[in-house]
DNA sequence: CTGAAAGCGCTTACAG
DNA sequence: CTGAAAGCGCTTACAG
């Protein structure tokens, strides 16, 4: 580990046999409206590439006054582990490196201090919420340090600086999906314990099942979904469908099955939310409301871009959710469960 | 957003009445074994607190000449999702907060330019292996940069720079914990396309089960865990248990054993790996061997920084593993299986 | 115990 | 088209 001397612009530009201010102009790409000989650039390019040259952020932020630097945080308690998260911040950071920004991760722990914050690492953020609060402190915290902030999912529709999903939507294709093969008793599980968008949801479902002229059947679930729930739906409301408010549930959902005597899709249909990677490995492969996390994480930084370049609060964005057809819903003939 | 003038140390300094010299050492911490009388120190905090000033992270960076700056990789098409990785990430964040690190989120396509490292916005970094692959190329391009690197679970043991978790102790413990309860044939259940780890998993369960006096019995899987390969354990190869790989294949052990017929435990025992949340959710809920991924995050950014100060590479750490006995193993007698 | 001053590596008006 | 120079906000020998 011999420490190498550092290459500086200025080595660049001796190389090359220029000044500084003008290695730097056309190495930062900020040559536009100025007329630089062709043969000058093409030598700089040259010295940079045979020099090795990389650009010390540091000091390209501190002279420019900004960081470009966008905070992501991790609620430490919260489940930052959920698949559905991590496919946000595979987006979040695909268009923050095309954008030349730089993301950073942080804890957030409420009542206590916000390090990414407190040491002034950053100078924008995307709030993913995490599945259990919106994270009010910390948007609160953010506005009062001046950062420009994307939230990104946050459950109801924000007319600002927010990515939202159409869960309207979504729910509307589930449901209309269902009553085509035959259902009338559809029971939503909701869980009340989740974020905000368990709300938008559960008002999704009333809305498209009322548009389907069908009496709308909820029931509520904690964080895992209790084989009683489910024999509630089955039995209790003789459902032959069911609507669950998160793919996590799927897991919850086939043990209860399987102790019940219950088959999938024979006795109950089953549509989830969110599509995550699991869903197809259960047999029946889940049919699901597909939300294009990923997306959702490109359009965050987008927007982020957009809001820091005007310097004012932009219009958010709603991203369209679909359903992905696969094997867990079964078609029921005059409100008589076909067999196998 | 009403851009506010920026505090600088100066500002404190000149509210401390004292000079930006004496201010920074303050409050950098770097007052050890320098003489600084109490009161000064505590007009220059409180200067500090009243004027709400923070440091400016960029400038103190490149006083410093570096930048304490911690990248993490998401490979593009590799499961980030993965709650393993996750989980360790946490513990990476958490420690590195501590310690005054910041932490970066990088993509990494193999092929092509990893950005992280391109723009000099890190000066050190943590790999943590996609499960397909140990990210050899990024390796390479690493230590090429004179990056200081530690490797979180590579899987195989490394001497150096490196945080490995204990395999052959977990899975002594597995197998001690089955033949107590009466089995003779345990099938481990491997993957050939996973990360390293798959490799040291198998070697500990031929080492473990030699030491029981019991013969070794393995299948291979791909990532998803097919109802064939189950079939085969149990009916081809008699097994009365089962160890496998990774917990991700549970969700297909169990759909497997509900299609075929195979009860768990009564039919079947089952020891995961990893435990993972989800380990609990299964009917049963899931023996399984715990590997201190969390723990291993925060040993992985001690080792960072120890490597740093050192300038010279530093002796691996090794993390043990403990089984989590829950509900998924049942005992044998002689050989026949006891009905509930 | 404390201050004046140079310097980290880049950018950016401002003059030619 | 191109250069000399100041400045971003902090740290760090070096003198007192």
């Amino acid at each position: 580990m011999t420490k190498q001397r550092r290459i500086t612009l200025t080595d660049v530009a001796k190389e090359a046999g220029v000044s500084g201010c003008l290695a730097s102009k056309i190495i930062s790409g900020k040559d536009e409206g100025v007329w630089i000989a062709a043969e000058t650039k093409e030598r700089i390019l040259k010295a940079a590439h045979k020099l090795n040259y990389k650009p010390n952020l540091q000091a390209r932020q501190l002279a420019r006054g900004r960081k470009d630097a966008i905070g992501i945080f991790i609620d430490k308690s919260s489940d930052f582990n959920s698949r559905f998260v991590m496919a946000s911040v595979k987006g979040i950071v695909t268009k923050a490196e095309e954008l030349g920004f730089t993301v950073n991760l942080g804890l957030s722990h409420p009542g206590s201090d916000i390090k990414l914050i407190e040491t002034g690492a950053i100078d924008s953020a995307i709030l993913i919420p995490a599945d259990r609060r919106l994270g009010e402190e910390l948007e609160g915290t953010l506005t009062r340090e001046h950062i420009p902030t994307i939230k990104l999912n946050p459950g109801l529709w924000v007319d600002e600086n927010s990515v939202c999903c159409d869960d309207t939507g979504g729910m509307k294709q589930a449901v209309a999906h269902l009553t085509e093969l035959g259902h009338r008793r559809i029971v939503y599980i909701g869980s009340p314990t989740e974020h905000a968008s368990g709300g938008t949801r559960l008002a999704a479902y009333r809305n498209a099942m009322a548009e389907a002229a069908l009496e709308a059947l909820t029931l509520e679930s904690g964080t895992i979904l209790l084989p009683e729930i489910v024999e509630q739906a089955v039995r209790g409301l003789n459902a032959t469908a069911v609507i669950l408010y998160h793919d996590e549930m799927l897991v919850d959902l086939h043990m209860a099955c399987n102790r019940l005597g219950i088959r999938i899709p024979d006795d109950l249909s089953v549509v989830g939310i969110n599509d995550l990677e699991d869903a197809t490995r259960f047999i029946p492969a889940t049919t699901d409301v597909h939300i294009p996390i990923f997306d959702m994480g490109i359009a965050a930084v987008e927007l982020l871009e957009k809001q820091i370049r005007l310097g004012a609060p932009v219009p958010s964005v709603l991203i369209p959710e679909s359903l992905i057809v696969r094997d867990s819903c079964a078609p029921v003939t005059d409100g008589v469960r076909e067999k196998s």
